[in-house]
DNA sequence: CATGGAATTGAACATCGTTCAAGAAAAAAA
DNA sequence: TTTTTTTCTTGAACGATGTTCAATTCCATG
């Protein structure tokens, strides 16, 4: 039952986002009553949440497999590549991959421990070769900016995604990615070298 | 009439956001009946439409002017303080600031021309200290990186501000959002003179 | 078979944005 | 002024939505 919902909502929100999930509609295409529903979880934005977390654990497994690729090859290429990873998934999961963002958290209860250890797992790949540019950093300013760094290439494929900026071929936003984070690799190389 | 209406749900979103905002309580509030909205709208998203433009004047108006004080000065700290303007904004406005990018677009009916002026004005802000960082640039990449640089910047505030990640303390973000720039500019700076 | 508790149901509720037939107001014509 | 035509305004009503809960069904136990 819960599986099945949760399946149900999936194959939804991956078709047409969360806009097109409806509490009816998921009854009738796991064949229960309207209530039952509200048997299993506390309300929709539950369901959502678990579908997130297959988002979320789905978009690792894809990042990590790149990371894995790159291993020992120049970190600075490593963070182009993770954030080529990063567009590339979000271009071919759009609707899921919004989902985790357009999902407003209601306030009253945080984030779930797993959602954020998830997320701290994510921050990790991004620490790696951070680690490797960056060999002064303590551990605490690293996560920090690997953190940074994994923002702001979500803001840069996010409004180029979101039809709020005038939308750019995906090749150009490629081309743009990988130059900007080619840029903050040579920023970071020469941070630390000034430093030394 | 018009512009009572704008006035109201320009106070509703400045103080809980487009959630806030809901049909019949603007109706009462400008003292009109609830269809009367949809004699001067064709939908209520058209009002939010025109909230969000007031907000970009004025987010642009305060963006502009930190700007012109740092006029001449180290283009590189120009960008610093350029983030930092709009770190402080998001901040000090957030509701209507979010709205901004809550708002999804319908996607029949692309973003009004003005809009878009509006957009592109902002860029310039980030293409004047660019320009000075990498004069080798040409206009198109220039303008394509300065819209980079500020998706960038909004990726970092947006996802700090969301509770989408753990939250940080506002002056923490406000470090990062420094150093972060300040990487980005040595690395362009290092760019330009490889190509020199 | 009877009985008590648990699980299930779907009609009903509250709240949205939006519409539109009916009425009011204004303008034009007589 | 009175009548007719046009325009504008209104709020009840519609359709969707998430959520609830009294009534019903189900099932394990005595």
């Amino acid at each position: 039952m819960r599986s099945d919902l949760i399946a149900a909502a999936e194959k939804v929100i991956a078709a047409k986002g969360i806009a097109g999930l409806n509490a009816r509609d998921l009854a009738e295409t796991v064949g229960c009553s309207l209530g039952a529903i509200y048997n299993v979880f506390p309300h929709l934005d539950a369901i959502i949440f678990e579908v997130n977390s297959r988002t979320l654990a789905l978009f690792e497994q894809f990042v990590a497999r790149r990371a894995k690729a790159r291993e020992g090859v120049d970190p600075a290429a490593g963070l182009i590549a993770l954030a080529e990873a990063y567009l590339d998934f979000a271009v071919s999961h759009q609707p899921r991959w919004r989902a985790l963002f357009d999902h407003r958290v209601s306030s009253a209860d945080g984030l779930p421990d797993s959602y954020l250890a998830d997320q701290a797992r994510l921050f990790l790949l991004v620490e790696r070769p951070l680690a490797a540019l960056r060999p002064d950093l303590e551990d605490k300013p690293r996560m920090l900016m690997a953190r940074t760094m994994f923002s702001a290439v979500h803001g840069i494929v996010s409004l180029s995604l979101d039809e709020k900026l005038k939308s750019l071929p995906v090749s150009v936003l490629g081309d743009q990615v990988r130059t900007f984070v080619g840029i903050v690799g040579t920023g970071l190389i020469a941070g630390a070298a000034r430093r030394r």
